[in-house]
RNA sequence: GGCCCGGUGGUCAAGAGGCCUAAGACACCGCCCUUUCACGGCGGUAACACGGGUUCGAAUCCCGUCCGGGUCA
């Protein structure tokens, strides 16, 4: 029977997907990752999990990887925002956490293959592995997982990936899991509170400083919280009573200046990405025609992705997108499969 | 000090005796959405500087106090 490692965060979704395993045939090994010290309920989460397996008559493991997640994940994220730009943790935990090191850890337990309870398809297309959109479209969580190397894809798992997040909550109450009305997991893991400034200031020797808010003319029009309060395109919070709504449209990390202006000073047709992955093919020989996000919850637009060299691309879009920012992930598709994706670094109107 | 303006919610700002148990915009707060940050949707809190008058009735008129700004020797 072969042996698969599941990650199960404590959530619903995680643990369903430990049932599916189990009625396909696997030997499941839950692994509960801790990652940081900085939980809203510590123990629940694990304990959650734990209940889980028993009830299923799973073998259940903690591991420690908060050395790792700080290096990979908290430490980028502090850095980033300090740089003036706008990460999405997840990101890099799925590429050095959840698909780096687990499996490594996997390997050491005699696991064979990895298994989150992500959205999304793994499909073996002529030794090929693809990723698909999930099929529960509404719930689909491709966007964050375009960096999957093909040796990822090939030794992972995806048991959601068929099922609609009103099955899986079905599936949870009728095996009576304790999470089954949990509520679904929101802002970053790290920041339960939400306030990742706070986080930043007091996990690095960065002190926030207040700085001033500019129009597109550089003019004043008054005082900002600190540059990495704010994100391109940002229009709540702002703290600033124009009489119309003003949107963050810059944002200078070396001036400590906040641009505020009209939303239409927010479109931009072209950006350029780095750090590239591509999961069809390992690399962009000639322009293609993609459908691109540049954010998680954004609907895909119509572009075309031209290779800049082996790791950089430029998209250009068909019609103007809104709020490109520096650090967040513009993800690629063809219908409902991932091509790829990486990290925004520039944008030119 | 004299004279002149002006003081409405967090900000800007309607209002010029009953239609004001005070408009609107922006800000703010809450909820929803969401494995990032954001966007977005829905809802909500909140004011007539103070004290006297006049009047059937005052945010709106009068007087005084306090506070801003201007101006004059």
């Amino acid at each position: 029977m072969e042996k698969v490692m599941l990650g199960m965060s404590g959530g619903v979704d995680s643990s369903v997907a430990a049932l599916v395993l189990k009625e396909q045939g696997y030997e499941v090994l839950g692994a509960t990752l801790k990652l940081h010290p900085f939980s809203a309920e510590p123990e629940r989460d694990i304990n959650d999990a734990k209940a889980v397996c028993e009830r299923m008559e799973i073998e259940h493991k903690a591991f420690d990887l908060s050395e790792q997640f700080k290096k990979y994940v908290t430490d980028n994220f502090i850095n980033e925002y300090i740089s003036g730009g706008t990460p999405n943790p997840c990101i890099e935990c799925n590429k050095y956490i959840k698909f780096g090191e687990m499996l490594n850890i996997a390997a050491d337990n005699g696991c064979e293959k990895i298994a989150t309870g992500h959205y999304a398809r793994i499909v073996e297309e002529n030794g090929r592995f693809l990723l698909y959109k999930a099929k529960d479209t509404s719930k689909d969580q491709s966007y964050v997982l375009y960096m999957l190397t093909q040796n990822a894809l090939s030794k992972t798992l995806f048991p959601l990936g068929e099922l609609t997040k009103e099955q899986a909550r079905q599936m949870a109450e009728e095996n009576g899991f304790v999470n089954a009305n949990k509520k679904d997991s929101q802002d970053i893991c790290f920041v339960p509170d939400g306030d990742y400034a706070s986080f930043i200031e007091n996990n690095s020797s960065f002190k926030s400083e207040k700085g001033r808010y500019i129009d597109i003319a550089g003019n004043y029009l008054g005082e900002h919280r600190g540059i990495i309060n704010y994100t391109i395109g940002q229009r709540k919070g702002l703290g600033i009573a124009l009489g119309k709504h003003a949107f963050v449209i810059s944002k200078d990390a070396k001036s400590n200046e906040v641009t505020l202006g009209d939303e239409e000073f927010l479109f931009y047709d072209k950006v350029i990405v780095d750090d590239v992955n591509f999961i069809p093919f390992d690399k962009l020989e000639k322009e293609m025609r993609v459908l691109a996000k540049l954010r998680y919850r954004q609907k895909e637009q119509p572009a075309t992705i031209k290779p800049l060299s082996e790791k950089r691309v430029l998209v250009e879009f068909d019609e103007p997108q809104r709020a490109p920012s520096k650090g967040q992930s513009a993800v690629f598709y063809v219908g409902d499969m991932v091509i790829g994706g990486g990290k925004i670094s520039w944008g030119e109107k």
